[in-house]
DNA sequence: ACAGAAAGCTAACATGCGTTAATAGACGGT
DNA sequence: ACCGTCTATTAACGCATGTTAGCTTTCTGT
């Protein structure tokens, strides 16, 4: 395994108050949220690449990612596939709470801090406090429901809109977890690593880098995008934040007509 | 709407005895299934085509799959996705319970025969036997895992595969839940509606089958699949059926090497 | 400031896939 | 048995993307 792991602490750590906000905050009251940032037991951080978990290995313990970004990947003959992203205040392995055993990988992308809970406190949870028992399933569907619009960014779309796509799912997800950004939304993404995202070649991903920079969509420089005009990024992703469940109703097909 | 509804009944209705065997199977009693299968209220059946749910329409009460095939789609610019399928056992819209609204439409592929259960009687499982209501959300958690194999496969596969990964994993769910094939796997697919699953046209669909058909791993009649190896199938698609968490511990990577 | 390594960029060529068009075959209804 | 419609098939052409190779820029550690 690469990366360094450094125990920062247990139980007490600094938090904002509300890192869980995001995610989770529509379904539980502020006493619902503290209660769950008291859930967490030990926080670490890791270094880009680190394996936080592997495959087929059982865990007694689950994830929330507090700072940094952290990849879902499947490896398949030498390669490395992407399958999802999370963002701060995400429970990264609640499955395994579940399931046991997940059926894929869990790596930094970038430095990470992590907080984790262990899954005999979740058992606890989810047998004293059913209203956060459900935001915890919510937030599992939540994490299906991105999978899906990746599915359909992936039938749908060409390689410069699907790297708009996912910078613009980013933005979206990071104003909703209280962490909006601006002019800049700065990632530790390579190329490479958003041509594993994307499914298409690295090379493929600097021309579609480049045709995003030729159309004045947007300047990827690093990972980092810079763009003065996200409504038009998110236009010519054809992005449609319904699918993160934000606010209000989903649009339903009478207002489009 | 298109398709016709008509109600069969409600309450008792024919079933095997364990028609919700394969997806919760692994952690259930006998007890708790047969007490699964006392929560469907009413049976009905649907026409090719048919929207069971609309996407951002709330509602009262949650379906499972008894009969046929379901589709999860999304509907973008005139374009139809199909971002997931289901086999009979599958509950299709638990997140309708979690969620209120969904993000996507249920449509049936093909005549199909469905169950619901009113999210009022969903409550009181939750609340009374946290078993089942463990295995409800185990079943989420797996759909959340096909999705990421989707993705994985569209990521990696080029068109042929994909169709080829496609009936693998069909063939599998369908083992898992009692309804194993040999030689021929039955769907109403047309190439058009494998197109939408694979992401490609469907002139492309049309070259993919004629390429199964052309090395011998499979002839594709009328989404009806006739092979007389399966393992070779399999293989040509790199299907690999740990992600749907069959049996046994998962193959952790010291067995590949 | 320097050197090595990692990341980004460009070019040339091959292939997978989309599009349009036109035809043949299979199915369902009368 | 007939007809119309849906489905499958084939061909020609253009674009998106993969592959290999080589070069340039930026970062990082000393």
């Amino acid at each position: 395994m690469n990366g360094t792991t450094e125990l920062l602490g247990t139980a007490s750590f600094p938090l904002t108050g509300n890192f869980l906000a995001g995610r989770l905050r529509h379904n539980l009251s502020l006493d619902d949220l503290q209660y769950i940032e008291g859930l967490v037991e030990s926080v670490e951080e890791h270094d880009d690449g680190a394996r936080l978990l592997s495959r087929g290995i059982k865990t007694d313990r689950s994830t929330i990612l507090i700072e940094g970004y952290i990849f879902r990947t499947i490896e398949s003959g030498n390669k490395r596939f992407i399958t999802g992203v999370h963002v701060p205040g995400d429970f990264v392995d609640l499955h395994g709470f579940a399931l046991k055993r997940l059926d894929h990988n869990i790596d930094a992308a970038g430095k990470v801090k992590v907080g984790s809970v262990s899954h005999e406190t979740l058992r606890t949870v989810m047998r004293d406090r059913p209203g956060v028992a459900r935001a915890m399933w919510f937030a599992t569907l939540l994490d299906a429901a991105i999978h899906r619009k990746w599915i359909q960014t992936l039938e749908q779309l060409d390689a410069p809109q699907r790297i708009a796509h996912l910078y613009a799912e980013l933005h979206t997800r990071l104003e909703l977890v209280g962490r909006g950004v601006t002019r800049a939304l700065r990632t530790p993404f390579t190329q490479f690593v958003m041509a594993d995202m994307c499914g298409v070649s690295a090379i493929h991903a600097n021309r579609a880098v480049g045709k995003l920079r030729e159309l004045g969509i947007a300047e990827i420089r690093r990972g980092d995008l810079y763009t003065s005009d996200w409504a038009a990024l998110k236009r010519y992703a054809q992005f449609d934040p319904d699918y993160l469940y934000g606010d209000g109703p989903l649009k339903v097909k009478e207002d489009w007509d």
